[in-house]
DNA sequence: CGCATCTGCGCACAGTGTGCGCGTCGATGA
DNA sequence: TCATCGACGCGCACACTGTGCGCAGATGCG
């Protein structure tokens, strides 16, 4: 109808005190996107992910951001709630299958274990971070997750307190060994160092010292490895040994449970 | 024979010059004990043990030894080293059995295992840390600690590389659900609460939300547990699971092993 | 006794998380 | 159309961090 006051501002010259914030140098703040809380979450998984977790400090976050140090205390109480909402965000990647048959519980472990592993490593900071902030704050998606992992023991014929042991048990190992792996590809990133050349270094310094030859040959065998799928391999390995025995568990569980039924059938 | 400098500081009034700097007024620094690298990592630990890692600061540290924040540096490179170097010493503190009976060695890895948690334990800090520094930095305990606990394996009957392999799926078991356990345990001291008043509390405020009343339920269950107690059945849990498949396939190796010695002795 | 070396310390710098109050903006009701 | 209001972003400031630098005093050696 009138004046548009999106494009030109109106009443811009009428204006006679001051000069200096005429409608061209005041800072149109409305066409950078305003911040939220999701937009925080995003770019603080982005510079995250690039730079480390002793790179974000909330004035850089702020920057990326196009904003001040202290506007994003409008959406995030404090650094550590922000670092609570990302990790829960990380959690929302994971995938973790529902049963449709009892019989698949064991495959569904093995892609969840592989998915929190594969979540850890594109985001290595969440691991760093998990030892303190240790899963107990309880976000939606960590809550989601927890139940639908024990979901899969439950339909598979566990009760409900050894699907809570089992679960704790093998997401503590999944946690554990990626977190590790997490630990040692960043430093040696810090250090601008491949595997390789980490192993080439290490087996000989280990060997000068007399005592440590042992671990001196295990480096050097692993130089004939492709590091990235030795440290799969070791992964793959040590999920198995738990789901071996939850699987000779559930097995005789099961049988005990047929055993009881014939008896009590037998006897009516 | 002469003036004991230890007690009586010698020359005090022959000195005319500066009146200012009494034998009294004089800090006789000496009679602190003198700054070394032993003294900054036990009163580090000490602190760290008694306040928690959020409350290491190089001030802090400085004034309980009554020195200056930079006085530190003369004997430790940066506050990064200084973390190493205590994580190097509680591994000092670790009990790994040395194995005289093969048979011996489910036995050891419980011990080495529950020494592994109940350091962890006692200096939750340490658990908070490893997810930093991986464990790649290669301190003289831990290299030992890595070397007895892989000589168990192999003196059991293991090839080294599934020794290294299960050595480093228990130990990440170990430290992924000790991690977790000191997670937990610091984040209720912060608070002030117990464990059974956290449970009071969140049993019912997770039933509120209609599709948690499963792990409400779970909850209420672990108040009727001691919860130090329970946590230790967990652990136990996991820590069988591996162990029991380990000793599965150690007796499926060795039984093959004689097969493939009896097949040879026969045929010669 | 004189000299060299080691040790501790005060100062300073850059950088951190975050509380407070101000100005400016967009939406809303009359 | 205009006045009002609540939300939002920001600059400032504070206390605190790790740590490099140069100085002063103490210790040990010739």
């Amino acid at each position: 109808m009138n004046i548009d006051s999106d494009d030109t501002d109106d009443a811009g010259p009428v204006s006679p005190a001051l000069p200096l914030t005429s409608v061209w140098t005041r800072p149109q703040r409305r066409q950078k996107e305003q911040l939220s809380r999701e937009r925080i979450i995003a770019e603080t998984i982005a510079l995250l992910d690039e730079e480390g977790i002793e790179a974000l400090s909330m004035r850089a976050l702020g920057q990326r951001l196009g904003a001040g140090a202290t506007s994003l205390y409008r959406h995030v109480a404090s650094k550590d709630e922000l670092i609570e909402l990302v990790v829960d965000e990380v959690y929302g990647e994971l995938e973790v299958p529902e049963l449709t048959d009892p019989a698949g519980w064991r495959l569904a472990m093995h892609v969840t274990a592989h998915s929190l592993r594969q979540a850890g490593l594109r985001h290595m900071w969440v691991m760093q971070v998990l030892g303190q902030v240790g899963l107990n704050y309880l976000g939606p998606n960590v809550v989601s997750v927890t139940q639908r992992g024990l979901a899969i023991l439950t339909t598979a014929g566990f009760d409900t307190e050894e699907a809570v042991r089992a679960m704790s048990s093998v997401s503590s190992f999944v946690v554990g060994i990626t977190s590790a792996e997490a630990g040692w590809l960043t430093a040696l990133r810090r250090q601008g160092m491949t595997e390789q050349e980490w192993y080439q270094n290490m087996g000989p310094r280990m060997a000068a010292d007399a005592a440590d030859a042992g671990l001196a040959e295990i480096y050097l065998q692993e130089l004939e490895k492709d590091p990235t799928e030795a440290r799969l391999a070791n992964f793959v390995y040590g999920l198995d040994l738990m789901l071996d025995s939850l699987q000779v568990r559930l097995a005789a569980k099961l049988a005990s449970a047929d055993e009881k039924a014939q008896a009590t059938t037998a006897s009516q």
